[in-house]
DNA sequence: ACATCAAGCGGACTATCGGTCCGCCTATGG
DNA sequence: CCATAGGCGGACCGATAGTCCGCTTGATGT
């Protein structure tokens, strides 16, 4: 496939600005294909012809916000990268997700909506549970490691995260889910 | 307040039976209010003024299903009830959601759906959220109790209940939960 | 520079759905 | 049997996801 047309680039460029400008003053529920189109000013088949539905422009800006945890996992230094032993690889792992959700307590909240019945289809949260997965299936094989990597996941749901940070701050949430994970995964 | 009509009290049951039909048939995507009133042989308006919104409906009917559970929590014998050491309260109350939620997948997914950002406002999850915060709290007041229970209730959303069910079985789930929360609540 | 044309674009259009409203109907109580 | 409060139904509204197609424009070869 060549490469991305210079305008259709300028174009998704500006649709993704838009949604993050929209979720910061409005709300998710005010991000429609509507008035993402005219924010980004460009015309709404232009949107769903990039994104393929709403649903992607949240899976989209996810996957942007998410970029830089991925490539820290895939090759980068301890505790994250692959060098690390699987146990702290999982805690760092988890604190760094608690770090990302608070700071984008909307866009989760948008994403989940949007995703609703189709969550494990997401090919971030793939990646995610893919990795908790293994991690915990390293330390401790005699566990559900798939069930329980779910579950922990679910930790970054968007309202209770809205709700644990606005009781306690993001350190709550950070201490809670690395005081659960030690337990759940113990040496 | 006067007795319902027995109109009202008629069409209120046909509407509940027309939910529970679509939903097993057709899936929560085609639970309308209009196709519901349709089922239902009565008027939209009528749907609506009964419950509110499409929102009652799935609250209602799941009211309606955790009754027994409800009931046996409240006044029940061990290991649900009152007279129960806490640990084993705790464990056999997620036991019991575990075969409520495998039983009823599809109004648990169309319930989260509806609920959307909801979930924290309905009151069978505040009432099940509850009971096990107090339960954490008499057993590991070390624990972020309120944050712990919102993550073992977590076990019971419709997709990640679908997923295990579908390769295990209800099995699957009970063993899985009951694990996790032994781990998650040492004695 | 220019011709060519596929890729990209825009926004009108459709279908659907949640929720509202109001005039008609009927169960109930006296 | 009558009066009436409450219930009823379905037309109506506004919003929104997703579709379609004629027009425009950027890339490319000469």
């Amino acid at each position: 496939m060549a490469a991305e047309r210079a305008d259709a680039a300028r174009n998704r460029q500006s649709i993704l600005r838009a949604v993050e400008e929209l979720l910061a003053e409005q709300g998710p529920e005010h991000v429609s294909l509507d008035s993402v189109a005219a924010r980004a000013g460009v015309g709404k088949g232009t949107v769903f012809r990039r994104f393929g539905s709403r649903t992607g422009l949240f899976q989209d800006l996810l996957a942007e916000r998410a970029a830089r945890i991925r490539a820290a996992i895939d090759s980068g230094p301890p505790p994250l990268g692959p060098s690390a032993p699987p146990r702290d690889r999982l805690l760092g792992f988890l604190d760094e997700l608690a770090k990302l959700a608070a700071k984008n307590i909307t866009l989760i909240a948008a994403h989940e909506q949007a995703c609703a019945a189709d969550k494990h289809q997401d090919p971030t949260y793939q990646r995610w549970h893919d990795h908790v997965t293994r991690l915990i299936r390293q330390v401790r094989p005699d566990t559900d490691a798939e069930f329980v990597a779910h579950l922990l996941l679910a930790s970054f749901e968007g309202e209770l995260v809205r709700h644990i940070t606005d009781h306690g701050g993001v350190k709550r949430l950070r201490t809670a889910v690395r005081d659960l994970a030690r337990r759940i995964v113990p040496e």
